[in-house]
DNA sequence: GCCGAATGCCCAA
DNA sequence: TGGGCCTTCGGCG
């Protein structure tokens, strides 16, 4: 489930049912317990995303930090609090919603300067409106890596995940294991500029969805279909575009998706 | 019931 | 670079 776009969606929903509320924080699983304790009863004054991490600002002055990983998932209850489903991390409780965490790569409280020290390993963020694309464009341009590798670092530019880094480069018409280096500047441009048009997508709609509607053969009002919402990534059927085969590459250890024709 | 895969990342060698 | 970790879910017997 998650890249940048889940967490910056779920820091806008977090913040509109709890902002202001004193919640009981607690951990069926028990994993969470001491850290848990420590922010119980206490009012959340914010939540905040920054590309794939979570920050919950209480107003003990500590930060509760969260990273889904790759299976981690939050599920928001409406009505009366169920028993928690399989190995819930955290729970955090108001009347009327109930916030279930289970499977994060981190769930933890610390001090403000804990968070400072993430964000400070981290490239600029696209859903963020502070984002410096500068950054990110020129840790590129001097890089001799692989343009699919430098999306999925982190430190390059943050809340890209395996993904949108293919839709982005097949959008962009960029052959994913092309050298940062041989790509210009206004080319890289341009490709912060979809990333940004792509996360945003992916907030508004809480899912990914990088086709264009009017490229696909779909009925009015229909939803689009998972296996068509995305141009490359996990795509076995022909490029909807060109007709060529999708094909992949390694880069960072992972599988990316790419047409050959569409991305040079 | 078991196995593998999944939108992630850290660490040891 | 490879293994480990976190959990859920669908496919296969």
């Amino acid at each position: 489930m998650p890249e940048g776009h889940t967490i910056h969606r779920l820091a806008r929903d977090l913040r509109r049912d709890l902002r202001g509320t004193a919640p009981y924080v607690w951990s069926p699983q028990g994993r969470f317990s001491a850290d848990a304790a420590r922010v119980d009863g206490a009012v959340l004054e914010d939540v905040e995303a920054y590309g794939k991490h979570l920050f919950w600002h209480w107003a003990t002055g500590e930060v509760g930090h969260v990273h889904l990983g790759l299976f981690g998932r939050f599920r928001i209850h409406r009505d009366d609090p169920p028993e928690p489903r399989g190995a819930v991390r955290m729970r955090v409780e108001v009347p009327g919603t109930t916030v279930d965490l289970s499977g994060p790569t981190a769930c933890s409280v610390g001090p403000p300067e804990f968070r400072d020290g993430v964000i400070a390993r981290l490239g600029p963020d696209p859903l963020r409106t502070d984002a410096r694309p500068d950054v990110a464009i020129a840790r590129i341009a001097g890089s001799r890596s692989a343009i699919g590798s430098l999306l999925l670092d982190q430190s390059v530019l943050c809340g890209v995940g395996n993904v949108y880094r293919a839709e982005a480069l097949f959008v962009a018409g960029i052959h994913p294991a092309r050298s940062g280096r041989d790509c210009d500047t206004a080319e890289l441009a341009e490709l912060w500029q979809i990333i940004v048009q792509m996360l945003r997508a992916g907030v508004r709609a809480n899912r990914i969805v990088t086709v264009d509607r009017g490229e696909l053969d779909l009925p009015a009002g229909a939803r689009i279909r998972r296996g068509d919402a995305t141009y490359v990534y996990h795509r076995a059927t022909p490029c909807l575009r060109c007709g060529s085969a999708v094909q992949t590459v390694e880069l960072a250890g992972r599988p990316c998706w790419f047409c050959p024709t569409c991305q040079r």
